[in-house]
DNA sequence: ATGCCTTGCATGGCAAGA
């Protein structure tokens, strides 16, 4: 099964992209984030008119995520248990945000993630981010408990980059989040948590996941490695290939960030 | 030091992104 994670950045200002590689790769599920719009909005259409049956969580204008698949898709999760909300005012209830969606997908159960940014390290926004990361952890610890040999797939836009490798100039991010110690602890959680992160070991000669518009940071090859897949030990172990589309983010009118794919051999017949 | 770019929206200058 051949699944792929991507930010699209916008699916309506990318829907013939997003179609393109789909069929281009041979995708079974896709995971996508940062959908930008709302459920009514998004457009469903154009992908099951190419065999995919969808799920997405989209309440605004921001965030949103989704999954596409082939290979069915059902039970149908808007958000994960005590997966933690924000809002700008603190003394408003902190809502739940358009950052998960999980769905059963040929066996596998699958988590479109979009992390919080963080924004800067003194504000709200990176504590939230924080928070995320160690619930999501917390979440994926008592699944694997209740089914240590389930197939589970998390995956999406971390925003954190979590080795000094992971981004082009260490000194550039002096002071800058997804690059601190807190950040890069809470990310290890989910490897303490009984997960395993899949994709670095296939794309060690691609770096980089993401590459910022501005500055033309993708000809200077500035980037940083920020997308990923974690799975548990069932489903890491039968992961056998895997590669960022490097193509497709030099592309004009591209996402800022590339599409990450593995493929993982077919489950033994119980 | 700041903008560098891109998106969506109350199509305005913002907010947000990483």
């Amino acid at each position: 099964m051949r699944i792929a994670t991507w930010n699209v950045n916008s699916a309506r200002a990318r829907v013939a992209r997003i179609q393109s590689l789909l069929t281009e790769h041979d995708i079974d599920v896709l995971a996508i984030q940062e959908t930008k719009c709302t459920d009514a909005n998004f457009p469903r259409a154009d992908f099951e008119k190419l065999g995919y049956e969808v799920a997405h969580v989209g309440y605004s204008q921001w965030n949103g995520v989704a999954i596409l698949s082939r290979v069915g898709l059902s039970d149908i999760a808007n958000e994960f248990p005590g997966q933690p909300g924000f809002h700008k005012d603190p003394q408003q209830p902190q809502k739940i945000e358009a950052r998960a969606v999980g769905a059963t997908c040929g066996g596998v159960r699958v988590w479109s993630l979009y992390i919080p940014n963080g924004r800067a390290v003194t504000d709200r926004h990176y504590t939230y981010k924080l928070h995320w990361l160690k619930a999501l952890s917390e979440y994926a610890a008592s699944s694997l408990a209740e089914n240590p040999q389930q197939d589970l797939a998390l995956m999406g836009d971390f925003n954190v980059a979590p080795r000094d490798e992971d981004v082009w100039d260490m000194a550039a991010f002096a002071g800058s989040t997804h690059v601190t110690d807190a950040e890069r602890a809470n990310f290890e959680l989910l490897e303490e948590a009984g997960l395993t992160e899949v994709t670095r070991q296939f794309t060690a000669a691609d770096r980089y996941t993401y590459w910022d518009y501005k500055g033309g940071r993708f000809y200077k090859d500035e980037g940083m490695r920020i997308d990923f897949q974690f799975a548990s030990t069932n489903l890491a172990a039968r992961a056998q290939k895997g590669f960022v589309d490097k193509e497709e983010r030099a592309k004009r009118g591209s996402s800022d960030h590339a599409l990450v794919l593995v493929d993982y051999a077919a489950s033994p017949t119980p």
